[in-house]
DNA sequence: TTAAGTGCAAAATCTTTGCAAATGT
DNA sequence: ACATTTGCAAAGATTTTGCACTTAA
């Protein structure tokens, strides 16, 4: 199954139509394996409305197609989820590292994550763990 | 030393005038073992201006005396600092737990910290650990 | 055909900036 | 006295809402 085909096939599971700009959103989304802010997303998708986008982006985040993780200037983010989140149950549970140079969060999928304990009382539901640095490319310039 | 000359020497030691509405905030702030949105520190001193206030987190947070976290709706919170923290030396690094009922933001200090393991190039810089769920108080409501 | 989605205009928020008046040292 | 801080007004930015037009199914 080719990515559009897989686009096709994510909105039409969750109801949603097949539109130019809800493709888009989703082959830019995919193509990057860092979550990007809204401006990003409108910078390069200016012909589509900004309000649009807006409204797309909610919807893929109530539908569990995307997730949204802020990052250190609490400008919201979005990410494709992992396939097997849905409307009930969103689960993005992986660190989050924000790059203080370029800007980009990557979403490390792959990590095994320490087990969290929690004081007496408290209820866990979820957690996100987010981190600070330099990436491997800036680490790179850096040097 | 009592809470207000407490105050008055982080301010004096952070070359900030003692006034009115700092000492405000401050006292609000270490009168609550939770982060405090701006939206909630201006609703409770809503006799100083909304501007002033945003002046007065954002010098508290250069200096080091206050923590900026974001909480799950990506609006700002503020949580007094440990004491070793300063201008060039932020360290946040504890588990903020938002609690989804009363939406308050725990700061879990003394919870000990797993350690990160990032991937190669990956060079560490900070990090944050927050977690969802119910409070202790909400999680006994519910029951 | 028709419910859902888009785009535009406009409202509601949220945050920043400029400047004169007030205040702490 | 003088640099800082405050408050107000106004600008900018961000996000939401309403509604008519368009489009996918």
């Amino acid at each position: 199954m080719n990515n559009n085909q897989h686009f096709e096939h994510l909105l039409k599971q969750h109801q949603l139509k097949r539109t130019g700009p809800r493709l888009r959103v989703l082959s830019l989304l995919s193509a990057k394996n860092v979550a990007t802010s809204q401006p990003d997303l409108e910078s390069v998708i200016a012909d589509v409305d900004r309000v649009t986008l807006y409204r797309i982006l909610s919807a893929f985040e109530e539908k569990g197609i995307i997730h949204k993780v802020f990052d250190l200037n609490g400008t919201a983010n979005y990410a494709l989820c992992a396939s097997d989140c849905n409307e009930h149950d969103h689960h993005d549970e992986h660190l989050h590292f924000n790059c203080i140079a370029c800007k980009n969060v990557y979403c490390l999928d792959d990590l095994d994550m320490p087990p969290v304990k929690l004081p007496a009382g408290f209820r866990l539901d979820g957690f996100s763990f987010s981190a600070t640095g330099l990436c491997p490319k800036c680490s790179k310039k850096e040097a």
